[in-house]
DNA sequence: CTAAACTTTCAGTAATATTTGAAAGTTGGC
DNA sequence: GCCAACTTTCAAATATTACTGAAAGTTTAG
């Protein structure tokens, strides 16, 4: 297979996987381009492999820089700026990790405090069901929660690093 | 509060996060929906409390049977069907890793094995750092699936069963 | 067998999300 | 200050996805 065919299915799968799990597919298929090239490159270069406007290639690089997956690269002598992705995998999941929970998990886990909390009229069978339908979900949220705080923390990356090596 | 609205707020925080992680809002209002009524619904109760179309309600609970995480109730002496939802969250959790690693991670899985396999010309520093990607990438995902495999696995609860009791 | 009760399908419509491209904004060298 | 090189923005266009409602299909009781 040629190099080039063989990008081309990876930056596509990439970009799958992506869309399924809440992930714009351009912004992964810029991130696939980036894993895969040894140097930074710029929006240019961005937009002609991927066949994107430049509007495109400069807000999912933004985007990417936002979930700290990508930073920018100042080459010497040129005015124009490059980009290059974190290439560690484990590092890359870590951060998106990261990002997920406080984007979409904490405040789940807020409201569904605050529905806990709120006194609602318990006695009906419909009141008992949903007070321990939001009971269960809110532990079980919580414990998903403060497990990947456990994975966050670098000194406790033996423990996972363990872990992960198992799963082999 | 009064019930009635506390229902609709979570109904709403679980749409919110079904339409993060790709999977669509109507099916996770019907999930939620389910989830805190004591007793089975009809598709005519689904319609009327989501304010959706029959043929809307129809499939996502088709679809939610389709992830098994919803079952048909017959009730005696009705004529139409009822539907009910799986309420451990554990188990919840357990069927929706369950299906998506056999619909998402496992394509993946086979392309980047694929394109691993695929004699790429590696000599180029471009190849190189294809090559070494993919690798990687491949290595980690295959990880996580045999991770998510374990966790599936009956037998080995007690192991993520202390874990998850580890991150109270 | 028939009709009512119910479920499923699906073409058309609506809503949402993504992309474009050109204009506006910014930056750095001279 | 001014211009060229570059980046950012955003309204409009396009593409994608979800939803509706009515018609077609199915089931069951009588």
């Amino acid at each position: 297979m040629k190099l080039d065919e063989a990008k081309r299915q990876f930056i596509e799968t990439w970009g799958t996987l992506g869309s399924e799990w809440g992930i714009n597919r351009s912004m992964a298929q810029v991130h696939a381009l980036l894993l895969i090239s040894p140097e930074p490159l710029s929006t240019e270069d961005i937009m002609e492999e991927l066949n994107i406007s430049r509007g495109n290639a400069n807000m999912n690089v933004r985007d990417l820089m936002n979930w700290n997956l990508v930073q920018k690269n100042l080459v010497a002598g040129e005015r124009k700026e490059f980009f290059s992705a974190e290439k560690d995998i484990w590092e890359i999941a870590r951060r998106i990790a990261k990002e997920r929970k406080k984007r979409e998990i904490e405040p789940v886990l807020n409201k569904l405090k605050q529905l806990q909390d709120a006194e609602v009229d318990a006695k009906s069978a419909k009141g008992k069901e949903f007070k321990k339908t939001v009971d269960n979900i809110h532990d079980f949220v919580e414990r998903m929660d403060k497990g990947v705080d456990m994975a966050l923390r670098a000194d406790e990356n033996w423990f996972f690093g363990t872990l992960f090596k198992l799963m082999k």
